[in-house]
DNA sequence: GGTCGCTGTTAATGTTGATTAACATCGTAC
DNA sequence: GTACGATGTTAATCAACATTAACAGCGACC
């Protein structure tokens, strides 16, 4: 009597399980079978869920896009001040990437296997969430050239998305507190002189 | 006249070509075939000089790894000071990742299609170079953890690496001394407080 | 001037893997 | 109690692809 209707649960399920996979050994390292295997079916079955592994793919990559924008853009809106919102953005960036450090290594490495459609729809939702960052970096450091705003990010973006190379030194508080440092001083960094 | 015997050049040539593909569309993603045509050959001919494309990966994996911890002990050791060792370490390997992101991208993201034994002797060889940075950053900040002085060379070599996905927005010089002051003031800030 | 090693080529070979077909189960709505 | 949609299964199918075989040119060295 627990469950309500239980419509979504086994995509979920897959597209959770394919996010190790992909993560550890590459979409092409995983085939539809050990995808299947993975949540106890068998290679086939999957096809009742999803149209191919592509647009499973897409589909992982697409959440992912839209959830790191929309909430960015919300915790952006939120803030009262520029410095406010930066911090906003690291800290919602260093939750999902240690929250969810699969859903980042393939978010980073796979969008070259996602067919075209959805692959510029991701690629916008990627480009704008760096655009909040950039715009909230130039807000914080006025004068400062969108290039280097542009390129700035993007640094961050990989410091802070390092995260699922560094399996388990520290605890999770401990880890979130040194992204933060090392993240807001490169930023900083990044504007002086 | 002006070859001297010219052995190596095809070899050098092939995984020039294959850092490139295999960066842009990953091991999986490219073929035996990709790779002849890249060089103006076909598939086949690449068994003259590699024994397979795995073994053509662990040789440029290895090779990469190799360059990074002798040139980056060189470095060190050339160095007066801790202070000096770790702005040498960072201006070899902001040096090594600008001038060869392919190498770099490959580097961080295919040492899982690796076989057995060469991969465990690159992993040593990765290990040893971050051990190198961790053991310079303990000597520039006594009395840091290890723990955390490994957790922050990662961070830093996550920002360093992020290279290959911001392409040509500013300048090579302008982006080595982006570079630097990021991973530089991310470094100080890992050990504050 | 003949042989051999080096480097290529094209034609198998064999495996793997994505996708589809054909067939089963089973709960639910009528 | 029966038809149907949802969800699985196993058995094709079909294309890629890594690797190997068989064969060819060619330069160096005797």
């Amino acid at each position: 009597m627990a469950e309500v209707s239980a419509p979504p649960t086994r995509r979920l399920e897959i597209l959770s399980a394919a996010a190790e996979l992909f993560a550890r050994r590459g979409y092409h390292g995983v085939s539809i079978g050990d995808l299947g295997r993975a949540v106890g079916l068998t290679g086939p079955a999957l096809y009742r869920h999803f149209r191919g592994k592509e647009a499973l793919l897409a589909e992982m990559l697409l959440d992912i896009s839209e959830r790191l924008l929309s909430e960015g853009r919300r915790r952006v809106a939120a803030a009262g001040t520029p410095d406010v919102a930066l911090d906003a953005l690291l800290r919602w960036h260093i939750d999902f990437a240690l929250d969810n450090p699969a859903l980042i290594t393939v978010h980073v490495r796979e969008l070259g296997n996602v067919p075209q459609p959805e692959r510029r729809e991701i690629r916008r939702l990627q480009r704008a969430y760096a655009e909040e960052w950039v715009r909230v970096l130039r807000l914080v450091h006025p004068g400062a050239a969108e290039d280097r705003a542009r390129a700035a990010t993007h640094a961050a973006f990989g410091l802070l998305n390092s995260t699922p190379h560094s399996t388990g030194e520290l605890d999770r508080a401990t880890m979130a507190r040194l992204l933060h440092a090392m993240a807001s001083d490169a930023l900083t960094g990044a504007f002086r002189s």
